[in-house]
DNA sequence: ACCTGAACACCGTTCAAGT
DNA sequence: ACCTGAACACCGTTCAAGT
């Protein structure tokens, strides 16, 4: 007969991947928020205390759960020019993160580089030093790519939707248009035109992203022409 | 004679606007983390409830704590070109940031914008308009400017220091070279020459910084010149 | 009507007592 | 030696009891 706590769970013996993994289940169906010690424990049927035999603390359990997710990034492609190779490799990184929405800010917090985020940001350098960029171009630019070589832009725009009632957004629109209007110009003028959302909100992130993307390659490539050199 | 709970503290009536500004020196002097309702309201010689009938939750007490930051920034200048007036305003927000090392992660986790923040946002939507850039191009050059309009970059790669142990440092030193030889072959190739930092933590960050805004700005300019239109 | 102490429902982590 | 219940030192927020 089984155990009130086996109900559900598969009794496999703990181990640090199977922690790993369902603190990453756990963050992709209930939110990061909802990510605690106790919470884990409870859904691998096991004692809060149970889980410090695999990870010393929260903030490494962190660390192992960015490491999975990392790890579900495409192999580098085998590309004829580092462009499209560069490209296809943050666009890979970008289809798991957007599958893994709470990595984002799990990354940006994290201190130390795992084995696997070290894994993909050498892949990308070696793709700009075999695309004819110098160590110290290739050194600048990454710092340029920055977190976009997970996939993901900082959204600074909010994305609060607009009221229900309609004379409360009215009053809202006007607000806007009167205080702030050159922003209220724009709002609408993105790829996607959602004329009832009056800040950003309705804008097509995947074409933003390789907007800003594609400039910022553009930029890198015309500086690899050019033979950049540092203090020129 | 004085109750305890006033020592130190000067008994003004408590306001939203003291709230907020203790709210701000305490993230400053002991970091985001050691700021919570209950040690806020010990600073201002309060009981912790207190607080509620100034912001309805710790949510809007950091909403709070960001417009106050972001109100810092210098006003926008009359420049002769959008350029340097972009750039003048990003660098000046960047020094407020620097100040205030805990607004940056706080700015990336807000849902919605507060009119300090709309009021920098719009003075850059006017400076690139004024600059001859199309309502869709300003559009997607703000998004492409992202959260560095804030004057700050994801650093994406790791800051902890060297083991001080040289036997340590050297192994550790071996194993990157030998996994990750790319990292390893630009780590030094940055401004500033640390050989004591494997993979990156010696950067110059203002330069990096410059460096990619420079980057973003051309890209920009080119744009403008081109008549850059949608889907063309 | 206003203010606030105590309580509620949580945290991450330590530690000593049990097997 | 290993495992774990209870405890510690916190959280944000609710609520009812006090003035």
């Amino acid at each position: 007969m089984m155990e009130a706590s086996q109900v559900g769970t598969t009794r496999r013996p703990l181990s640090r991947d199977r922690v790993l993994r369902a603190g990453v289940a756990l963050a992709d169906e209930e939110g990061i928020e909802a990510l605690s010690m106790r919470r884990l424990a409870q859904r691998l049927g096991v004692v809060p205390m149970a889980l410090y035999k695999h990870v010393a603390n929260k903030e490494e359990l962190l660390d192992g759960m960015v490491d999975v997710v990392v790890s579900e990034i495409d192999p580098p492609l085998e590309a004829a020019d580092w462009r499209a190779a560069v490209r296809e490799r943050v666009l890979s990184a970008r289809r798991v993160l957007l599958r893994h929405p709470w990595a984002r800010p799990v990354i940006e917090t994290r201190t130390g580089a795992s084995p696997a985020v070290l894994d993909h940001m050498d892949s990308l350098v070696a793709m700009f030093r075999a695309g004819g960029f110098s160590a110290e171009l290739t050194h600048h630019v990454m710092h340029a790519l920055g977190s976009r070589m997970w996939g993901f832009t900082q959204e600074v725009f909010p994305s609060a939707p607009p009221p229900e009632d309609p004379a409360l957004r009215e009053a809202m629109f006007r607000q806007v248009t009167s205080r702030w209007p050159h922003i209220a110009e724009i709002a609408g003028a993105g790829a996607a035109h959602r004329a009832d959302y009056v800040v950003g909100g309705g804008c097509d992130d995947q074409f933003e992203f390789e907007f800003t993307l594609d400039l910022l390659l553009d930029g890198f490539e015309r500086l690899r022409q050019q033979d950049w050199r540092p203090r020129a």
